[in-house]
RNA sequence: CUUCGGAUGCUAUU
């Protein structure tokens, strides 16, 4: 029997179903008792082509010759019946199983939670599993985590709420991973109140949040254009948080770059420094665009040449920062020339150094270039995107060109971009 | 050795 089971796993495995039916008729020939094992194989194997009834029927014979279902059966056709849609008959089996007494493991749940959003659209998910758990008296630490974790990676920030604001009621709270991941979801959805609420309870708990859980927030405040909350988050992380590493020194330069806070951003920079620390790539990447972005061009080429000094190659995210800030101050001439030195270096441009290239020739009205690198970017095989097509559009648009532009903007749908 | 999942990790373009 474990030599056939062995065989059987590995047909399953390789998904020859068929032989390890095969086999598994062959048993009984050989004398062989098929046990639980046996059966969880091939009930693995049925479920994963979506053969649910072939499943239940081998659920049956298991019944008729005495050979008890344990918990991977059950897990196994809940999972199963997950992907094929029919989470009603997941929460029967579910029952079923408990009226065996097989106790459901996290697995078991896992499976059923998973398996319904991941193949279920997200509110009526959300509406099962809601009304599932109401059924389900327990409070389950995992079940709710295994939730949350689904609605937040599935941007689900309303219902992430409404579930949060229903489990703490019951004395639930999430550990840190979830709390995490939760937290990158409300401020993603722009949910602050609440992530300030759940923020709130973690300290009363004596808990300091990690570093990414203010990032996260400092950045989504920014895009929300709620720059004085999150220079206020800022100065928090800077003194709850320790910044002793490479990373965290980064982390905390970027977020004042982000505020366009570029003196602070620079004094970081020194005292890493004067801590001894050795800035790398990233470190230099992120001042540059800083001082790019407030159109400094002179402070980011001073930065450049310190990247260079301390032995590093500039990449594709330092020309793009370059030409950027190069294009911001009308400097398109440069910008060109920085275009031209970065293919010296061997850095292959991306969709991002045209597009700021397509942007900053069609600031200054130099469509036709700009065309001439539109049609370069689709030669080398990277697809335009919307940036690059709204870039041309407005320039056309500036040059009268009206119809080019609309032209262009259908051409840009059947491409499948989405206009916004 | 049979079932489901396993976060977060810094930098560029409207």
């Amino acid at each position: 029997t474990r030599i056939y089971n062995f065989v059987i796993g590995a047909l399953v495995k390789s998904k020859c179903l068929d032989l390890a039916y095969l086999k598994f008729e062959q048993m009984s020939v050989a004398r062989c008792i098929p046990d639980t094992l046996t059966y969880n194989l091939l009930i693995h194997g049925v479920c994963k082509t979506g053969i649910m009834d072939e499943a239940f029927r081998l659920l049956k014979k298991m019944d008729n010759v005495a050979c008890f279902p344990n918990v991977f059966t059950y897990t196994t056709i809940i999972d199963g019946l997950c992907k094929a849609r029919r989470p009603d008959r997941a929460v029967q089996v579910l029952e079923e199983m408990r009226s065996k007494n097989c106790v459901p493991t996290e697995a078991t749940y896992r499976s059923l939670i998973h398996g319904v959003f991941k193949n279920i659209e997200g509110p009526v998910a959300y509406e099962f599993i809601e009304k599932w758990m109401e059924r389900e008296s327990i409070l389950n630490k995992n079940i709710c985590s295994t939730v949350l974790y689904c609605l937040s990676k599935m941007d689900m920030a309303e219902e992430a709420c409404k579930f949060l604001e229903k489990m703490t009621n019951k004395g639930y709270f999430p550990s840190i991973p979830t709390f995490n991941v939760v937290m990158a979801c409300l401020c993603k959805g722009s949910k602050f109140d609440y992530a300030f609420k759940l923020l709130g309870e973690l300290n009363t708990r004596g808990q300091v949040p990690e570093i990414t859980v203010y990032t996260n927030l400092i950045r989504g405040l920014y895009n929300a254009g709620k720059v004085g909350d999150a220079k206020r988050h800022l100065n928090e992380m800077l003194d709850r948080c320790l910044i002793s590493d490479l990373y965290t020194y980064n982390i905390s330069i970027d977020c004042f770059v982000k505020l366009a806070m570029m003196h602070r951003a620079s004094n970081l920079f020194k005292e890493m420094l004067g801590k001894g620390h050795i800035p790398n790539l990233v470190t230099f990447n992120t001042l540059i665009s800083g001082y790019s972005k407030s159109g400094d061009v002179n402070k980011a080429r001073e930065y450049l040449k310190l990247l260079l000094q301390n032995g590093l190659s500039p990449d594709v995210f330092t020309f793009a920062s370059m030409i950027d800030g190069l294009c911001r101050n009308n400097l398109t001439y440069e910008a060109l020339k920085c275009f031209d030195e970065m293919i010296q270096w061997g850095v292959s441009p991306n969709a991002v150094t045209y597009n700021s290239l397509i942007h900053g020739l069609c600031k200054t009205g130099e469509v036709s270039l700009a065309f001439v690198f539109y049609k370069q970017m689709k030669e080398k095989g990277i697809p335009p995107d919307v940036y690059a097509f709204n870039a041309l559009i407005l320039g056309l648009c500036k040059m009268g060109r009206l119809d080019s532009a609309q032209n262009l903007c259908q051409y840009m749908l059947k491409c499948g971009n989405r206009a916004d």
